[in-house]
DNA sequence: AGGTGTTAACCTCCATTGTT
DNA sequence: AACAATGGAGGTTAACACCT
């Protein structure tokens, strides 16, 4: 196991991209292993039984397991389903057309600076799918309108660290709650939704899925894990690590302006992946 | 110290794969 | 067909060593 595990994270190391080792393949199906990973449904990778050398309570705890090894893995992975809609004011027909026709390697910046050089102004206006705007209603009440805030600051003003952004709603407090710790308080509870089950599109029935926690494995190697247990730790983790990305725009048909009942809209994407 | 070329890391955007 | 998860191409930026 040893043997086979250390060559499989050396040959990770040395190839970019997919690749296969022989070896260790053969390795695998010789232990019965023929899946390398848990179905995509599913949040727990691995199912371990912790025993509490306090207590002598024994339970079985399904773990996510993240890898930094190859790829930076996502916490939370874009759809039509987690776009977020706002309204905008202050842009003709002739400037949305346009704005829309930027075409550059970074449009997303690029048409949001149009729009504030056009005098226009957008505001947080809703979800595009009602299940996940549910499953986040579940987390807390406003929490559609706290990433709808935290989506727009990072899609006009380039941020996209997790912590500086909790730190600008803080400072800007658009729900108008005077303390900047509940932006802090409420985020860390999406995140840690997100990390144990839930799922955009899935009506999430509010339980944890990977009831243990992360198993975390550094580039180098190196394994670490998040017991759920220590619930702050872990949120605190999740806040530190990870980062708002722009997801492809085609595919999730956003950041475009268009207009409906005479009012002009348009859509921002949310992808929270680790850095 | 300041300029310059090279390399590594990071980003952005898009694609693929497997599942339901 | 929609969704979740992850891979990958290729450009941009930061870091570094080297030279003047």
């Amino acid at each position: 196991m040893e043997e086979n595990a250390n060559l499989l994270l050396k040959e990770i190391a040395l190839h970019s991209g997919s690749f296969e080792v022989e070896e260790v393949a053969n390795f695998a199906n010789g232990i019965k292993v023929t899946k390398i990973k848990a179905p995509a449904a599913d949040t727990t990778d691995i199912s371990m039984q912790i025993e509490d050398i306090h207590t002598n309570f024994i339970r079985n705890a399904g773990f996510s397991i993240k890898s930094d090894v190859g790829h930076a893995p996502t916490l939370l992975n874009a759809g039509l389903t987690t776009n977020f809609i706002y309204k905008v004011t202050g842009i003709t027909s002739e400037q949305a057309e346009e704005i829309n026709a930027i075409d550059t390697r970074t449009k997303n910046k690029d048409r949001m600076a149009k729009i504030a050089e056009y005098g226009g102004s957008v505001e947080y206006y809703g979800m595009n799918h009602d299940g996940f705007k549910r499953n986040l209603i579940m987390v807390d009440s406003s929490m559609p309108e706290i990433i709808g805030n935290m989506l727009l600051y990072f899609y006009s003003e380039d941020v996209k660290d997790c912590d500086k952004l909790v730190e600008m709603l803080g400072e800007r407090d658009p729900l108008g709650y005077g303390d900047a710790m509940m932006y802090t308080y409420k985020f860390k509870k999406f995140l840690c939704s997100c990390a144990l089950g839930m799922k955009p599109a899935k009506p999430w029935d509010g339980l944890d899925e990977a009831n243990g926690g992360y198993i975390i494995v550094k580039a180098d190697g190196e394994i670490l894990a998040y017991h759920i247990y220590n619930r702050n730790f872990f949120e605190q983790y999740l806040l530190d690590n990870t980062i708002l990305e722009r997801a492809s725009t085609s595919r999730h048909e956003y950041m475009s302006l268009y207009e409906e009942d005479g009012e002009m809209f348009i859509k921002m994407n949310l992808q929270v992946r680790f850095r």
